[in-house]
DNA sequence: TTCATTTTTAATCATTTGATTAAAAAACTT
DNA sequence: AAGTTTTTTAATCAAATGATTAAAAATGAA
């Protein structure tokens, strides 16, 4: 029997006439919710009914808003790549730095935006793993541009003598892994070395200065 | 009504008196399935039903075994674990090589080893997030004479003025940085560089030559 | 106000999932 | 072989969980 689609009422189709609601509205209350959650703790981890409390919502809401668990979870999860990845192209993009100051404006920049963001990287590193979907496909042509940009920095850099001919993809695991890394092994590094939280932090404050004297050094020593 | 509490039969408790099956018996096989599973997605993203279907028994076998979803878990967290650490305490406990040398084995050993287990740095450094429990309690003691023993080597050779002085902390977090770091970055690297699984692959036979040289030119750079 | 539309809720559904049970099958002992 | 114990299974349970529904409340337009 052909039972007429019952057709849903289509969820968050703005009035185009008339303005938003203006202030915190209850489709952003469930993503910062929902943002905060799934960062933490990961899609399947994560309860919908956890999220809706977080939120202060009735459950059903997040559907009617977002439909589906996955759908939310992708738009968080585009939405934290793109935090994650601005950081690093202001700082690379600034065509008045030297190549030095660049590095050292990244290093910075990463180091203060994890220390207020500490579950980002793992979150990132988690999910673009067992997603080789269309999320992190365009996340890739988002990056393309970032990526070209810096290819060629380093390539002039070389040219011109001032360092050892060194692969990108060296080059980004060294800056990315000397920087980003401590963050995400941060449990783990505390309780190797008996770092209480805040040495931890200091030890970061640290990095910012030496992380670019030793991508520096790694560039010049000889092969 | 005092139901008289159904005393379950005790599992797999072995009667001491007669050898094991010895073949690959079936507590081994629901193990190993459970490795690869957990170690892959997750304890969260993981079903018992799929861990059952992996290891080719019945559903109910894996509760007789070991009772719970969460017990196994814990078997093979502590299993992983061991693993991960004894790469590493071999090269470092090996007396007759230099600080150099050492600094080598063990570089080379992990690019090994991860490239066999590639899910295994992710795992641990997602689950000994969520885990301020007794297991990390455990792990950490395991480590201790490790760690003793490579603190004590790092200030020797710092006495001997042979290199300078560097903390610990950054110390090992720039090791393990620059070569586990790779391997969990392995998705988002190869996407950004735009390189293939077989390059990957090449380049971190380089770095089994390389980091160790970097670790040296960090630690001759003058601050 | 009245009416239409949007937003929110309580209640419920359907499926998934960890766990248990009772009984069958297999292994071992005598 | 008979009896005992261990291992394995099919069936089922109970709780958790993502999703839906129908109706109420709020909002804005006329």
């Amino acid at each position: 029997m052909a039972k007429a689609a019952r057709k849903k009422r289509p969820p968050t189709k703005k009035k185009a006439s008339r303005p938003l609601p203006a202030d915190i509205s209850t489709e952003e209350k469930i993503m910062q919710a929902a943002k905060k959650l799934f960062t933490k703790k990961g899609f399947a981890a994560t309860r919908t009914r956890d999220i809706a409390e977080e939120a202060g919502i009735n459950l059903a809401l997040l559907n009617y808003y977002f439909r589906s668990k996955e759908k939310l979870f992708d738009i968080v999860m585009l939405d934290n790549f793109r935090q994650f990845i601005k950081g690093v192209s202001v700082s690379l993009l600034d065509e008045t730095a030297s190549f030095d100051e660049k590095i050292k404006k990244i290093v910075t920049a990463y180091i203060d935006f994890i220390t207020h963001h500490p579950d980002l990287p793992l979150f990132i590193l988690n999910e673009i793993r067992g997603n080789p979907s269309r999320l992190v496909q365009q996340i890739s042509a988002e990056v393309a541009p970032l990526r070209a940009h810096m290819f060629r920095q380093l390539q002039e850099a070389g040219k011109q003598g001032k360092i050892n001919p060194i692969d990108p993809f060296h080059f980004i695991a060294n800056l990315i892994g000397l920087t980003v890394f401590p963050f995400v092994a941060r449990p783990l590094l505390q309780r190797v070395t008996g770092v209480s939280d805040q040495q931890f932090q200091a030890f970061m404050e640290e990095r910012k200065e030496l992380v670019p004297l030793w991508i520096s050094a790694i560039m010049h020593s000889k092969k």
